[in-house]
DNA sequence: GACATGTGTAAGTTTCTTATTACAGGTGCA
DNA sequence: TGCACCTGTAATAAGAAACTTACACATGTC
């Protein structure tokens, strides 16, 4: 990914997205997220990864625009960062992508 | 990428595709080819890249499904190698991920 | 034959992503 | 106080993807 990918851009954003789903662990998290929203720690436990590492798929998700993570305050009083997924639904065909990089300024030929 | 992606279940299949849309280049790539079918070298002009880089990044598309190359004797008994972008369309949402997921054999926790 | 244009790949480098380990700090409870 | 939970990040290692360079070989034209 050589290009400065200017994250505004039409297919920066798709590429994003694309980017950000196109992970077997993201899937899981995201598969896990489906059915109930869940704390960071309990979702390490479920997907079977370090926190740490869950804390970076979890970013790009955000960052995509998939999930979303609010701090709570349980009832005994600890805070627990609860995620959940966004609706979300994106649909690629040679048309969707002709479109978004005809859009994009980093398409455009320096003459 | 640890795990195996075992390249045939559901959700490594959609990772390929995912994969393998989710880059500037192949947008481009893909983007003029669904103008017009071309072949290898006058590709990689249009797109400004060198062959050995653009052959990379057409075998990606053709494994998973999105173009196809065909390699024909023009005119002045030269052959090229033409490629074409095959008609597709892939939408995800959190229905389509928990499904892959869930048809998935890397997905399954050994208890 | 030299030259332009085309196909195709192998080897090696660079760069980015993914994953691990190790921290620092917080609350509640026995 | 010690233990069991939890949040959050920094440094770094390991692995994968992207990219470069350099080849070998083939055809048509000047």
């Amino acid at each position: 990914m050589s290009d400065s990918l200017a994250s505004e851009s039409p297919m920066g954003t798709l590429v994003s997205q694309l980017l950000a789903v196109a992970s077997p662990q993201r899937m899981r998290i995201l598969a896990e997220l489906s059915h109930r929203e869940l704390h960071v720690s309990e979702l390490a436990r479920r997907v079977r990864m370090s926190r740490a590492l869950l804390y970076m798929h979890l970013r790009k998700l955000e960052v995509a625009g998939f999930v979303t993570g609010r701090l709570e305050l349980g009832d005994d009083g600890k805070a627990v960062k609860i995620f959940s997924v966004l609706p979300f639904a994106v649909t690629i065909d040679s048309e969707v992508i002709a479109r978004a990089v005809a859009a994009s300024p980093e398409s455009e030929e320096p003459s």
